[in-house]
DNA sequence: TAGTAACTGTCGTCCAGAAAACATAATTAA
DNA sequence: TTAATTATGTTTTCTGGACGACAGTTACTA
């Protein structure tokens, strides 16, 4: 199972050589989002990769009748908006700041001038895009062949994995979710999340004590991942 | 909307000054596979990237219950392979050559080499690989929102613009897809597709005869999909 | 040229989960 | 402190489309 899931595999910034660092450093600049403020629309020009210093930044998109799909949230550490540089398409994908965010930006040329300087940093992002591509497939697999359930459990894991911190085996998020948002990130109404989290919790899989939700059995979570389908 | 769909969005190759072109040629070996053979499957260590030279190749999946989920097809001038070579990661899909196949492949020290020769080769796998996120971001939202209709009206649709032919009005999609083919494109089962497709046929949206299908209304095809969700 | 395999067409049955509608916390703002 | 949001809990209804089961067609292949 990979680790970091919807975010990148590595922390790019920090594997690269000394002067490609500084490079890096010279050639971007910062910027700062405050809570709910959008960093791009669909349909604007992605001249610009961003870099994630603090805060999270959500990534989503809005169907024709208003409903959000998230695809993945970025923290510290992750870059987004690469996808649509280095053809400078349009945007077809929100990035809003869902706590107030410093980013670091590098535009398009000064990016391939980077990338023409140092070939390694290219492969580093090739590394970030395929493995997107792995998880975007993966995502689509589970929509088509799994269940709210199955669904639900598995990203309660990979929240566990990415955000939680474990404690005599207990694994703790304290980064709070909503239930809308879960719901948004699994392609699956609030209601039914309310329900099939209940659900856990009475099986004594989690618990959730406002703002944090505790995995009290994570093994038996992993089962019903694999004995689904 | 994008014209090649679940396709590279560009012809590299022959996008490329003469000498990078000429090194591709040195650097990659051909290589047969005869129709039904499987290229690659998950767990493979994914060493290489292909190049369609002529045939078609399935990038699939299967879900533990043996169901089949398609990502794309590859035709001539696609590449593919391509998100797990940079970092050597295994394979998580399956590609088939679902006819004859032949394919250049290049290894991932000569794909490095490459790309440090030529920056300008690892923009546009930058590209191809950030327009295969945007499609698969793409899908993820029609699974969620969008019903059986409108995924198989918006499938009928990219296949007419990918190999489609298009006579006084009429696009006719010469290669045969079969309603199970379909089904697992779209993340359906074969029966509702039947149904769905007759009942487009019964409409005077299309017409099937053997071997081909024909779009007999894209206009009214395109509005049944932005007139749902 | 039959015989088998792979597609297509059509029907019932059934159920996961969406949708709608409220009631009740729990936060946030003012 | 109180109002106004925003999040959760629960129940009831309703439906898209999966699943299973066959019969009829087309197309390989031997």
């Amino acid at each position: 199972m990979e680790r970091r899931w919807y975010l990148s595999a590595i922390d790019i910034i920090n594997e690269l050589p000394e002067n490609e660092r500084l490079f890096f450093y010279q050639k971007s600049h910062k910027k700062k989002y405050s809570k709910n403020s959008v960093i791009f629309s669909p349909g604007d020009q992605g001249n610009l990769i961003y870099y994630v210093l603090s805060g999270r930044v959500k990534i989503y998109n809005l169907s024709e009748c208003g409903k959000e799909i998230i695809y993945w949230f970025c923290q510290p550490k992750d870059f987004f908006g690469l996808a649509e540089v280095c053809g400078g398409e349009m945007r077809t994908v929100f990035a809003e700041a869902v706590e107030d965010t410093e980013v670091l930006c590098i535009n398009r040329t000064n990016f391939e001038e980077l990338i023409s300087r140092s070939p390694k940093i290219a492969v580093f992002i090739m590394r970030i895009l395929g493995s997107r591509i792995r998880q975007a497939h993966e995502t689509i697999k589970d929509l088509i062949v799994c269940d709210v359930h199955t669904r639900l459990a598995q990203l309660l894991i990979k929240l566990g994995q990415i955000c939680g911190c474990s404690h005599n085996g207990v694994i703790t998020i304290e980064k709070k979710f909503t239930h809308q948002e879960m719901a948004n990130m699994i392609g699956a109404t609030r209601t039914t999340v309310t329900e099939v989290m209940n659900e856990f919790r009475r099986n004594g899989l989690i618990e959730c004590d406002g703002s944090r939700i505790s995995i009290l059995d994570y093994a038996r979570l992993v089962k019903l991942i694999n004995f689904s389908d």
